[in-house]
DNA sequence: CTGCGAACTTAGAACACCAGCT
DNA sequence: AGCTGGTGTTCTAAGTTCGCAG
């Protein structure tokens, strides 16, 4: 897979050859799973240690003031700080937090501190607000020396030197202690994050460079030389008990190349995508019920840009699901529904308990397969009970080298995106015409992929505020009309060559043309935040859009690339925007 | 196969910051 | 100068994939 890849990767060169920037792109590939040869850099950056409450702040059990070990204290900290988060009314969280928070506490606590109802945080959520709010009014001066010393930091922790290059590391600081903040109903929310130690902490480097020095008094759990990964440290978390890992920015080489690698291999699937459909149709009148649930996934991961769907273990996570561990509960079929036939309404949470709600008409070999496997089950039971995701993704390897479930995401985006955009685009637009086309393609895609975040809390107020501005707006150029047909009027009655009212004329023409402009921009930007609502276009314009397209379509256009790709971005992509001619094609 | 863990990508929320307004 | 809304950045949780051991 990697080979098929690779030779094709080569074959457009970055036209400009000189910039060190661009020919990095076109360095030598090291033989098979070796990820570098050099890797040097100072280690992680560690949290500030627990600041003690000072002497008048107080923690109150029953109304009594109590003071706690400095561990107990701690860890009452992290509960008074979300004191105004909706977490802390959840029954699960306090459950959670209360449990963990014992554990922390001296025998005396324990036997003290029973019931969490009775804990009064208030002091030290006041005293917490306080701090925060005393940050926020700080002084330009202030605020300027804080920035340095932050500056300092990621001077000191945030950059390696890998092979030849200074890169940036994307998450060079340990993640602080505090409650477990778990998305959806998580069984384990609440819990206390544990305070990570260096001797918690594997360290990986190459042997030839310097050992980062722990911090003072301490030792590395490990120090690793394994250049067939890219991590530069890792630990051990005690929630989920899962490994986190200190790695590159994704403006980094080794993360530019690993995105680049993904599109090609999306585009490859573009080549052969007509046969791996025929292929999963052909599936459907199988005889054996594998295939057949195999290729009804398949349909559901195609059309609909479903994610695999892993089974997860039951009491670890929140209760989400992907294709193939969908449950009978979450799936209704309709003979008819709102004037189609053969409906199949979806409804159920997937990846961060995000809701996935739709009416989908499907094919009548699809349809009737849904309908024989759920026969005698239960709402609880799998849809495809002879399926899961490793069996899926074997088939599709098979298929075609490097091909998995989420590639089709990425090339289900990638070409709605630019289908979209060749649909949407006029060249005659104007640029902020241009950028609604845009949105709208990348919207398009968002959609697709179920991409939704909250609805700002300021967003009535927001829209109505932009409204107000487009009615004065409206009101202004209804003036300006009313004094340019004046203008003219004088302008014909009386003398009509004197140039004076010939120029207030124009003026006024000017007037009204700049004012017109104005209000279709913010007609426009209005009509793009309502369609916005509870879109996210970021994660999509992230992870699934082949920059090509855009670069692409920002040269055909004559937008500036600023317009839709922000700094880092544009650092991220930085290899597409170096290699794009305008007839790229996805 | 199947189960498991390691490594890596993808995701929305929270937070920080800054431009444009009053 | 202070406020505010919107954007960009940071954070870290939650997925996918793959390879290995049994």
């Amino acid at each position: 897979m990697k080979e098929l890849v690779t030779g094709e990767m080569r074959v457009k060169t970055p036209k400009t050859e000189a910039l060190e920037s661009a020919s990095r792109w076109e360095e030598e590939k090291y033989e098979d799973g070796v990820k570098w040869k050099f890797l040097e850099h100072n280690g992680p950056c560690f949290p500030a240690e627990y600041q003690p409450l000072p002497s008048n702040v107080h923690f109150l059990y029953d109304g009594k003031k109590v003071k706690l070990s400095l561990e107990a204290e701690e860890v009452a900290f992290f509960f008074a700080q979300m004191l105004d988060h909706e977490y802390t009314t959840k029954k699960v969280f306090r459950e959670n937090y209360f449990k963990d928070w014992r554990k922390e506490m001296t025998n005396e606590e324990r036997s003290l501190i029973k019931d969490l109802d009775k804990c009064d945080f208030g002091e030290i959520h006041a005293m917490h607000k306080a701090k925060v709010e005393a940050r926020k009014n700080m002084t330009k001066e202030e605020k300027l020396v804080v920035k340095e010393a932050n500056q300092k930091v990621v001077e000191e922790y945030g950059y390696c030197l890998l092979d030849h290059h200074k890169e940036r590391i994307g998450n060079f600081k340990i993640e602080p202690p505090g409650l477990f903040r778990g998305r959806g109903e998580h069984p384990k929310q609440g819990m206390l994050k544990k305070r990570i130690q260096p001797e918690d902490v594997i360290i990986n480097c190459s042997k030839e460079a310097r050992v980062p020095k722990p911090p003072a008094g301490h030792r590395w759990k490990e120090v690793r030389r394994d250049n067939s990964v890219t991590w530069l440290a890792s630990w051990t978390e005690n929630i989920q008990g899962s490994i986190k890992y200190i790695m590159l920015n994704a403006n980094s080489k080794l993360k530019g190349e690993k995105d680049w690698e993904k599109y090609e291999i999306a585009r490859k699937l573009k080549l052969c995508v007509d046969d791996i459909r025929n292929q999963y149709g052909q599936d459907l009148k199988s005889k054996q019920m594998v295939t057949r649930q195999r290729a009804v996934a398949l349909y559901f991961i195609d059309k609909l840009a479903l994610r695999a769907g892993n089974e997860k273990e039951e009491g670890e996570t929140a209760d989400t699901v992907g294709c193939c561990s969908l449950r009978v509960e979450h799936i209704t079929l309709h003979e008819k529904l709102e004037g189609n036939e053969c409906v199949v309404e979806f409804d159920f949470l997937g990846k961060d308990s995000i809701r996935y709600y739709n009416k989908v008409p499907v094919i009548t070999k699809v349809f009737k397969n849904l309908k024989l496997f759920l026969e005698n089950k239960q709402p609880g039971d799998d849809l495809f009970d002879r399926l899961n995701t490793g069996m899926l993704n074997k088939h599709l390897g098979s298929l075609m080298a490097g091909l998995s479930a989420k590639v089709f995401r990425t090339y289900n985006a990638s070409i709605t995106l630019q289908q979209q955009l060749k649909e949407l685009t006029n060249k005659s637009d104007n640029e902020p015409e241009k950028l609604l086309s845009y949105n709208r393609a990348n919207r398009a895609v968002a959609i697709l992929c179920n991409h939704q975040r909250a609805p700002p809390k300021t967003f009535d107020q927001s829209m109505a505020n932009l409204q107000a501005k487009i009615d004065a707006r409206k009101e202004t150029l209804a003036l300006e009309k009313t004094e340019l047909k004046q203008a003219k009027k004088e302008a014909k009655t009386r003398n009509s060559s004197d140039p004076k009212l010939q120029n207030l004329v124009e003026r006024k023409k000017a007037a009204v043309k700049r004012c017109e402009e104005q209000l279709l921009k913010l007609e426009l930007q209005a009509t793009d935040r309502e369609e916005n609502k509870q879109i996210s276009l970021g994660t999509s314009k992230l992870n699934y859009l082949d920059p090509r397209i855009s670069v692409a379509w920002c040269k055909n256009t004559e937008v500036p690339i600023e317009k839709i790709y922000n700094k880092s971005l544009r650092d991220k992509f930085a290899w597409a925007i170096d290699m794009t001619e305008e007839d790229f094609e996805f």
